[in-house]
DNA sequence: GTGGTTCGTTTTTTT
DNA sequence: AACGAACCAC
């Protein structure tokens, strides 16, 4: 190593050899290879304390991108708390909320205007499904979600409609997908979003490429503004923020990737190994640093985990080791059934807690959602504190969505999703008739639903009682409006859930739930006080608002194991390992043999998650979907290595046959991705399209034709609205779209 | 338009 | 088994 300056720094002494050579490469490209456990989040924010003390750059000179909130959040803490409050500038955030702050400065470029709204995965899948039922796609036989899974994984790639018309992209996964009318499904999607000035995850970075493509200059401000660029979980990127990051850098090349190939396990959504295995190509001349001394695990730990993960081919490859004393072997438990299992789990922390283990160092770490409930029926039983991470995040749950979509509608009445949402929530009377006449008009004279019903309530088109409703909405949305210029947003947003009578609704409602939604408003309006505005807040929300009550009192932890990417217990219990539980059955039978590793990645993660044991264990019988079902040990267990571990099955769990006697499934399904290769089977059902009439075609005498009122003729007829004195149904006030030439 | 009943589905999840 | 969506009867 090069001398060091008479005064080394506070910052740099405690760092290891490897660990300091990646605070002090300042220059050029560096990929940090960072193992578990091995001190990544330190070195990522020592680089930006080094940065800036020695001047290399100003704060807002630096672009430190994340994948979380929570880990944005944690680096500008640990930051300010080396340097004080001399964050200020600084580019620090996920990529999502760093490219929206980049589209909001240039959102015509994109099509939009700089107050476009982000849409959550409801408004997205709502859309959808009204484009497949507009288009006459099947919406049962191709799941919204499915489509919608499509259009974001080639977004992931930073694919837009016109690369997919191409063809560049013949593989395009999924194309053949809602019978091959993908392509069509996202460029009218992609109208969709455009004409309700709305932006989805996915388009925050995908526009911000075509930007940066299509405006040179625009980019070219960015990379001279940007000397230093530093990127967290670089495994997680996918293609769109890889080519983002390096049209950024490509200029100054001080970019630094901290990542972990063995920890990519968000393939699924659009995640690329690729990219931290091709950094040294794309980077000609990066300098690569491995950090692997690991300060975290027991050497029988990071043994286990080292030999199951060796069986990953394609890797960089990286050897943890520890200066740490022999711990205790890694414990395998093969149990009778899944409830004996939870039981074994739950009395063995029991028995931790009394020994004096805090349980708040201690996990169950599960592979899906649903596997969470056995364990907490039995914390209840024996009354073990617990919590599950995970589960709806505060901005997803239906109350906070409702209150939101309130908010939304007035600040941007034309706001179509919002309206829809909340038009008959509380309940008023609007039921899908009166939808879709509003829709109706909407559509063919192209304005916001709310436009739509300022025109119709002044109309006899629709039911009197519905009539009533909409006029009263309309001027509650009016007032409020006005009032949203005068109050401050806190104090308008209680009014609004007030006098809307959303509240009032949830008062009434007698189902358990309803208490703690009523909790969740408050807690929105709390969380508004902090923002200057009702837009800062909407931005919020959309962006950055997770979950809260993190911390808390003294419990077990009980979470999936993506989400316990990143944390560290004492003890932690890997319960359910199966073949087709773990490895999961689905993630085999899409993705193959990529899949099958990405599982085993996820195990690899799990086991370096404990600092001092790890429990690993399996049941033979399990009830899934109500159906008991016998299952294999995984395969992942015959790849741990035979010391270090120590086994004890239960007699007579598999026949007379031993686990390792008739292994495994035959390996996944040759071609994979059956989901989107279905058989063409009975003709979608086409949706009858009206065709509406335009505005001014009928002058007074003219004889027309009513749905709803029968024949009459025209008495009045001023800016699209007719007064008709129909035949049987009497005088009436009409929109000229809902009428057409008597005999046509 | 609303409320009750049956049918079908069921990974992982951030932003 | 359990939840949500779709369907049917009032």
């Amino acid at each position: 190593m090069t001398t060091l300056p008479a005064a080394t720094p506070a910052y740099l002494v405690s760092l290891n050899d490897p660990q300091r050579r990646a605070v002090e490469a300042l220059d050029g490209p560096v990929l940090v290879l960072a193992g578990a456990g091995t001190g990544k989040t330190r070195v990522l924010t020592t680089r930006l304390v080094h940065l800036l003390s020695l001047r290399k750059a100003w704060p807002s000179q630096i672009l430190a991108v994340t994948f979380t909130n929570k880990a944005a959040r944690e680096m500008r803490d640990r930051l300010e708390r080396v340097i004080g409050g001399a964050t200020e500038g600084l580019w620090l955030g996920t990529f999502h909320a760093l490219a929206a702050r980049i589209l909001r400065r240039h959102a015509e470029i994109a099509g939009l205007t700089s107050s476009f709204t982000i849409l959550d995965s409801d408004d997205q899948v709502r859309l959808v499904k009204q484009l497949m039922q507009a288009a006459g796609i099947d919406d049962k036989r191709w799941a919204p979600r499915g489509v919608l899974g499509v259009i974001e994984r080639w977004k992931d790639r930073g694919l837009t409609p016109d690369r997919i018309d191409a063809g560049e992209v013949v593989a395009a996964v999924g194309g053949d997908y809602a019978g091959g009318r993908m392509a069509m499904l996202y460029r009218a999607y992609q109208e969709r979003l455009k004409a309700l000035n709305a932006a989805d995850f996915g388009d925050l970075l995908l526009h911000n490429l075509t930007i940066f493509l299509t405006r040179p200059e625009i980019l070219a401000d960015y990379q001279d503004r940007f000397h230093y660029l530093l990127v967290d979980e670089y495994q997680d990127t996918n293609i769109a923020q890889y080519l983002w990051l390096r049209l950024l850098a490509q200029t100054r090349r001080n970019i630094c990737c901290v990542g972990d190939d063995d920890q990519s396990i968000y393939g699924w959504r659009g995640a690329e190994v690729g990219n931290i295995l091709k950094f040294e190509h794309d980077f000609p001349g990066a300098e690569i640093i491995r950090l692997e001394q690991n300060y975290r695990s027991t050497p029988e730990i990071l043994a286990a985990a080292a030999h199951l993960i060796a069986h990953n081919r394609g890797r960089l490859g990286k050897t943890l080791w520890t200066a740490a004393g022999t711990g205790e072997p890694i414990r395998l438990r093969g149990i009778w059934d899944g409830e004996q299992e939870a039981r074994f789990v739950a009395d063995e922390i029991e028995q931790a807690g009394r020994n004096g283990i805090k349980l708040s160092e201690v996990a169950v770490l599960v592979r899906a959602g649903f596997q969470t409930r056995e364990f907490e029926e039995r914390f209840i039983a024996i009354g073990l504190p617990y919590r599950v991470i995970g589960g709806p995040r505060f901005y997803e749950r239906q109350e906070i969505r409702d209150a939101m979509a309130y908010f939304r509608l007035i600040q941007r009445p034309e706001d179509d999703l919002a309206f829809e949402r909340i038009v008959n929530t509380p309940r008023r009377g609007i039921g899908p008739t009166t939808l879709q006449t509003l829709h109706s008009l909407g559509r063919d004279r192209e304005i916001p639903l709310m436009e739509a019903t300022r025109l119709l309530v002044g109309s006899d088109e629709l039911r009197p009682a519905a009539r009533k409703a909409l006029e009263g909405l309309l001027r509650d949305f009016d007032r409020w409006r006005a009032e949203s210029a005068s109050l401050n947003h806190t104090e308008l947003a209680k009014i609004v859930l007030d006098e809307s009578g959303y509240t009032a609704m949830w008062q009434a409602d007698k189902t358990p739930e309803a208490p703690g939604r009523l909790e969740n408003l408050r807690e929105l309006i709390v969380a508004m006080a902090e923002f200057e505005t009702l837009v800062g807040f909407l931005e919020h929300v959309s962006l950055v608002m997770d979950n809260a009550a993190e911390a808390g009192a003294e419990s077990v932890t009980v979470m999936t194991l993506h989400a316990a990417k990143g944390l560290e217990f004492d003890l932690v219990y890997l319960p359910g390992w199966e073949e087709g539980v773990f490895p999961n059955q689905r993630a085999l039978d899409e993705t193959g043999e990529r899949g099958l590793e990405e599982e085993r990645r996820l195990a690899y993660v799990g086991i370096t998650r404990a600092r001092k044991r790890a429990t690993i264990s399996y049941a033979a019988n399990r009830r899934i979907h109500g159906q008991w079902q016998n299952a294999l040990p995984s395969r992942f267990i015959d790849e741990l290595p035979a010391t270090g571990v120590e086994r004890d099955v239960e007699a007579g769990l598999y026949g007379n046959a031993t686990s390792r006697g008739f292994t495994h499934f035959p390996e996944a399904v040759s071609g994979g991705f059956n989901r989107f290769s279905r058989p063409a089977g009975f003709a979608e059902t086409p949706v009858a399209r009206t065709s509406f009439t335009k505005p001014g075609t009928f002058a007074v005498g003219a004889r027309v034709f009513h749905d709803k009122f029968g024949a009459g003729s025209v008495t009045r007829a001023e800016d699209g609205k007719l007064t008709i004195l129909f035949d049987h149904a009497g005088e009436k006030k009409v929109m000229e779209s809902f009428v057409r030439k008597a005999g046509s």
